[in-house]
DNA sequence: TGACTATATTCTTTTATGGTTATACAATTA
DNA sequence: TAATTGTATAACCATAAAAGAATATAGTCA
């Protein structure tokens, strides 16, 4: 039997509009880079910098930047400026939770995918 | 005070390896576009065939075919062949919770938006 | 003001992908 | 077997975006 939390989200998906399918892919699209994800993975334990954020991650200092834009307009990260340093830092309670929840689904998969050799 | 949930979340973050961010950015990406969202939608209350899913999206065919192969080998959704037609269903169970749990995100951060301008 | 550091932006190249058209393949029926 | 229907694949074009190099901007200190 389905449970109630499920018949909601089922409710709910099913009013989705062009323009709310629109939002959340765009929220995804954020999300779908390993650039980005390093990011915020450096990010997990508190605000850093930019210069912090490019030797925790390797990536060069025009691709953090830019890729801390992206994350900004998507309302996932919050911008504190602090002389010539800016500091970043995750604003997105759901982010995280969420990236744990697909991380389990993933991990699930591949458990399930290994029972079928026995 | 951080809730205990919130802190198991951050510990697996931290260990994430370059592997797993790909895992999760694939994921991600498969979910970044308006097509495969719709098509989703269309499937949110049960199986359908290719024709059914391209009249509700209002898709091309060949463009469904494609989409529903992405989705597929992502593990999102389930292809069974009846006869000439082909059904598929949505597959991976924490897909919904968390199209659902992003959208409330989302919303939550629109109306803190809104909230700003009184 | 001038020099220096940290960050942002612009420009270019390259790669990836969505959509369409045409074609191929598979299953059913005459 | 031939014809028809449903689905998958291939080839193409157009667009988007990631990465790097170069440049611009802003803040700090001498």
């Amino acid at each position: 039997m389905r449970s109630t939390i499920h018949r909601l989200v089922i409710a709910s998906m099913a009013v989705m509009s062009p323009a709310v399918l629109t939002q959340l892919a765009d929220y995804f699209k954020v999300l779908s880079e390993v650039s980005r994800l390093q990011v915020l993975c450096a990010l997990k334990d508190g605000a850093k910098n930019v210069t912090e954020i490019m030797t925790e991650t390797g990536l060069g200092q025009a691709n953090v930047s830019k890729h801390l834009k992206i994350l900004t307009q998507a309302g996932m990260v919050r911008r504190q400026p602090q002389g010539v340093q800016v500091y970043y830092q995750i604003s997105d309670p759901t982010l995280l939770p969420m990236c744990e929840m697909v991380c389990q689904g993933l991990q699930k998969r591949l458990h399930a995918q290994l029972q079928e050799f026995r």
